[in-house]
RNA sequence: GCCGGGAUGGCGGAAUUGGUAGACGCGCACGACUCAAAAUCGUGUUUCCAAAAGAAGUGAGAGUUCGAUUCUCUCUCCCGGCACCA
């Protein structure tokens, strides 16, 4: 097996090889070539290559070396995310420098990547933490601030007590706990820098209807964004000069409304609760409810809690004195804080019970039964889609949903409210309290005014005199090298800004630096991006959907409206990929001691093998976990060790029968159609067969075996690197075109068909796939078996050519 | 609760403008080679029945059809997104 197939000589040779022939630099023009881009997410420098990884860009570049033979000028790129948390602490665990600690590990994972074989172009590697990229982040940070989209501004933010740093909405998981530490996130009232996401909401959402995405992503980001359109009402308070405004989305029924109520960290109600009675201890009730539901997990509880503020609205739609309490079930960042609530909300109608507040039905369900109890005031009723209203008068006894529309133009047109929108997404918070990310390129005069580093001074580099300790306020703080330099480039009594920029904001334009890697006067001329862009093909993980896919999107939007891109969209098409379990189907952690050490793997089987058996392990164009097999990895290589053993039986001498000219045909018309598809394990499958097939011959045509070499080119590239020019071809095989299959020479004349009799099958024949259905009929009353079955006259007969025959007697 | 996706052998999975369900691989069984084992090769492998014949069979139930894994309806369960979101 060894003499035949040594995959750590060959992986070497090929791999010196084609570094030295400059295999795979992609230039920006090849001659009669289109340009192609395929990305794939570029990785966090974390030290070591797991499957994951390889899970990630080997398959990804079977695809990537498809387009190339096909016929593209293909562009796969490479680099790294080198910012972020696990190198500074790190830092602080080892006592290292993060730099020190991160291009130690990228030049780990350069030579691990290399082992993949992959067809990258590491002279256009971008890494995240190299000043000659971060100044570009910096630049591109000034610019969103020069445009207003970059503002300081205080707001209850997230706070990872573990990371000791805010983190955005996106970062922090359902379940209250940080994506990234696994902490319970707690709520701070803080001052930080923002990104105005929130206004490209609508053509967020609305762009994606014609992107020609997954389903699921585009209904994640949909979620994300949480449109929903609605009602605002503006009602004065009584005995105050304050007017409230509340906002409704289900706002039908809103002659039923009896009560508000108003979130108790909502920031007016300080000024709500001035001059009531013994405000001073309802507003710290409010702040200890507040407290308390800042707690992950308090939504479990599900237990609403309530206070009366004394306090009374006089309602804009005639329902009179409303009393506003305070609930803890409302929300402070959503709508506009304080709701108008009614007997036609679950939640409304739990609190109103449980506080004795009275209540009034205004909807009532089609069934009588139903409608009495509802009437009673025993049940909820909310179904806004199906409810009947009883009023206000032009509403009376029709469906609530049908005259949403008329209710709105109603309530505007005598001015009761106000159509809106809201959105659950909020403003991308990009301050981190943290040293190892770009810093946020800002100074502070001595007033405390923030003003944008001039260009001159880009890139506004990290100091490296750190105590990286994390306290809670930036380690740039404590930097004097930095203190120093701000005066000296500003003026004495200016002042640094000492957060630095959230990871996120290093990868929303990643990809436009691989078009243009060197150039030291733009991020990235827009010549270049002609050439390439958009993304023809992004590969990547499922939990970037409502992060990085959706911030990189806004950046990409930004920038065209600022004329530094040509799109409307950098991704034409995103593909999920799924996950790689360990063999006992749980997820891989060192925990359970079932990590697959990928560099073990390839060093038993080689690469070749690792990459197909990766591609045969499942539809990649699904987000499926499968669980890693070492047999079925074994399997794999058995199969690459058969096409090995095959080059002896290559004869130029052979000729190609019919029946073997059809498997060629049928092989690379399936093989090339699932890599395009990324349904690489059928590729794998259709290779197995024709491969198997070969197997079977004692002297095997070297047309047919030069073309699975082809075929398999893209799976395990030196071994048919290798077999390529062991047969005696001249070039590269992964410059060689992709064959093409004739199409008329697809199917043999003769097929073999199946045989019903009444819808059941009783077996098969072989005729013609032209023969008429008379034909097949006589051919199946001819067969000694099928014909004692089939009547001479019967009922009816249906016949597809090369399908079926079915007789109904 | 709302939205999206899914359920096929012992396992990963294949097959849908409706046309022989279980490709390919793993596992397993048997055989060849071997003193033996490993490796390799060959044969078999949905279930029931000793086998043949036959029957059942793609989460459950119904429907449409000559024919349903595929289409329709109802339900169950699993995965993912959102969620005291008014």
């Amino acid at each position: 097996m060894a003499e035949i197939y040594d995959h750590r000589r060959l992986e070497k040779k090929w791999q010196e090889e084609w570094e030295k022939a400059r295999l795979y630099e992609t230039p920006d023009d090849l001659a009669g070539k289109e340009n192609f881009y395929a990305l794939v997410e570029y990785p966090y420098p974390s030290g070591d290559l797991h499957v994951g990884h390889w899970y990630a860009f080997s398959v990804p570049d079977i695809f990537a070396r498809y387009k190339r033979m096909q016929g593209y000028n293909v562009l796969y790129p490479i680099g790294f995310d080198a910012f972020g948390l696990p190198a500074e602490n790190a830092a602080i665990k080892h006592k290292i420098d993060p730099a020190k600690w991160t291009w130690e590990n990228i030049q780990r994972m350069r030579t691990q990547l290399r082992s993949m074989g992959a067809m990258f172009d590491w002279s256009r590697e971008a890494v995240a933490c190299d000043s000659s990229y971060y100044k570009w982040t910096q630049w591109l940070f000034l610019k969103f601030f020069e445009k207003g989209l970059a503002y300081r501004g205080k707001a209850l933010v997230n706070w990872d007590p573990v990371d000791m740093t805010v983190l955005a909405n996106e970062q922090v998981l359902p379940d209250g706990t940080a994506e990234r530490s696994g902490a319970k996130v707690e709520k701070r009232e803080l001052e930080q820098w923002f990104i105005r996401i929130t206004e490209y909401a609508d053509r967020l959402l609305e762009d994606l209807g014609p992107l020609p995405w997954p389903e699921p992503i585009k209904e994640a980001q949909r979620n994300w964004i949480g449109k929903s359109d609605g009602l605002i009402f503006s009602s004065p308070v009584k005995d105050s000069d304050l007017v409230v405004e509340t906002f409704s989305a289900h706002f039908e029924a809103f002659t039923a409304d009896t009560f508000v109520v108003i979130a108790p960290d909502h920031p007016l109600l300080p000024q709500l609760l001035e001059g009531v009675p013994g405000a001073s201890d309802i507003l710290a009730a409010a702040q200890e409810m507040a407290a308390k539901r800042r707690h992950a997990g308090y939504v479990a509880e599900k237990e609403v809690e309530g206070i009366f503020t004394g306090r009374y609205t006089v309602d804009p739609v005639g329902n009179g004195e409303l009393p506003i309490w305070i609930a803890s079930y409302a929300l402070a960042d959503y709508g506009t804080g304080i709701v108008k609530c009614s007997a036609h909300d679950e939640r409304d109608f739990v609190f109103a019970k449980k506080y004795g507040i009275p209540l009034k039905v205004t909807l009532v369900p089609e069934d009588p039964a139903l409608r009495k109890r509802v009437e009673a005031k025993e049940v909820c009723y909310s179904d806004m889609d199906n409810g009947m209203l009883l009023e206000p008068r032009p509403f009376a006894m029709r469906k609530a949903a049908l005259a949403r529309n008329e209710i709105i133009a109603y309530a505007e047109s005598k001015h009761l409210a106000k159509k809106t929108t809201t959105y659950k997404l909020h403003d991308w918070l990009v301050s981190r309290q943290r040293y190892w990310g770009a810093p946020i390129p800002v100074v502070y005069d001595p007033q405390g005014k923030a003003h944008a580093i001039p260009e001159e001074h880009l890139p506004w580099t990290l100091p490296t005199d750190i105590d990286f300790t994390p306290t809670g306020t930036a380690p740039l703080a404590r930097s004097k090298e930095l203190i120093d330099r701000t005066e000296r480039t500003f003026g004495k009594g200016w002042r640094p800004e000492t957060d630095t920029l959230d990871t996120f904001v290093d990868s929303s334009w990643y990809f436009l630096r691989y078009l243009d890697p060197k150039n030291t006067a733009e991020f990235s001329a827009i010549e270049k991006q002609k050439k390439w862009m958009p993304v023809a093909r992004y590969s990547g993980g499922a939990e970037h959907t409502t992060m990085h896919l959706l911030y990189s999107r806004f950046f990409y939007k930004a920038l065209y409206d600022m004329g530094l891109v040509t799109e409307l969209e950098p991704y034409s098409s995103r593909m999920n990929r799924g996950i790689i379990l360990a063999e006992d189907g749980r997820k891989m952690s060192k925990r359970w001691g079932n990590v697959v050490n990928p560099d073990e793997q390839v060093a038993n089987v080689g690469a070749d093998a690792v990459r197909t058996y990766l591609a045969f392990i499942g539809p990649y164009n699904e987000v499926g976990s499968y669980p890693w097999n070492t047999n079925g990895l074994i399997g794999v290589r058995r199969f690459l060790e058969r096409v090995a053993g095959l080059a002896h039986r290559a004869s130029s001498s052979e000729s190609v029968s019919e029946r073997l000219s059809i498997l060629m045909n049928q092989t690379i018309k399936k093989v090339g159609e699932d890599i395009e598809s990324m349904k690489f394990n059928t590729s794998v499958s259709a290779l197995m067969i024709f491969a198997n097939e070969l197997q079977k011959m004692s002297a095997v045509p070297s047309e047919a075996y030069s073309l699975l070499i082809r075929l398999l080119a893209p799976f395990a590239p030196h071994l048919a690197e290798e077999l390529w020019h062991s047969t005696g071809n001249e070039g590269s095989v992964h410059t060689a075109p992709w064959p093409a299959f004739n199409a008329s020479k697809l199917e043999a004349d003769a097929v073999t068909i199946g045989v019903q009799i009444a819808g059941k099958t009783r077996g098969s024949l072989t005729v013609s796939r032209n023969a008429t259905e008379k034909e097949a009929l006589l051919a199946a009353q001819g067969d000694s078996r099928l014909a004692a079955l089939i009547p001479q006259s019967p009922r009816r007969v249906v016949y597809v050519p090369g399908k079926i025959l079915n007789v109904v007697p």
